[in-house]
DNA sequence: AATATAGTTTGATGATAATCAAACTATAAG
DNA sequence: CTTATAGTTTGATTATCATCAAACTATATT
């Protein structure tokens, strides 16, 4: 129990992780914001709107910095990339979303 | 609303980098279950069993390391320390604690 | 006053991270 | 095939962080 305690903090932490850096959070945000307006991720149909080329407008930073932010929100489970054709499309996690809300619930 | 966005991003981001280091999260998480079970905090009443030296058996860390994690943890709003003695007792912020449990509800 | 206790401050060190420019890969369109 | 588009990889640079040891401050106890 011990070890598993010891497991989740590491996984848990590695979230938080993903999330301190400022755009790394705007991203996420964007993420979930667009999840939020378009329904659970269906992959089967996925809306446009999400892709990394939006972020390097919105947040005005380099293509790979985008690459590296992204690569580490997916790494911390926080968000899925699917591809089609040539761009890459975000949606958030929604298992790690719910846990994340349980872990601050009072 | 721009610039109250991207207030609100970095603070965010602060919070969630104080919860980045796996020592300093499982203090917070020590924090939050002892306030769990003593109901809300209460500040006529510090319950006691919160205290640093606390942190420093229970993660096997050094005292400056764990005055540095909870300097930390206070800085970013999601804790506060109390003085009592020579002794400080801590207790969970709950209105950041609520924040961020909205942050991530669907 | 002397000693013990609880935590802080300072300075140092090794580790990690954010960002970019340049070169690269893969897919699509003409 | 050629060119444009979308993102990746690599390497470098600069900044930030975690931790500790040593010295320090403040409070309590005797």
């Amino acid at each position: 129990m011990a070890q598993k305690d010891t497991v989740t903090s590491e996984q848990l932490a590695a979230a938080f992780r993903a999330l301190s850096n400022p755009n790394r959070l705007r991203i996420y945000q964007v993420i979930v914001d667009h999840c939020r307006q378009h329904g659970p991720a269906d992959l089967a149909k996925v809306p446009a709107g999400c892709a990394f080329g939006d972020f390097m407008q919105r947040l005005n930073i380099g293509a790979p910095t985008v690459s590296h932010h992204v690569r580490e929100l997916s790494e911390a489970g926080l968000i899925r990339v699917e591809r089609e054709g040539r761009r890459r499309f975000c949606h958030a996690e929604p298992v790690m979303q719910e846990r994340l809300a349980h872990f601050f619930e009072m």
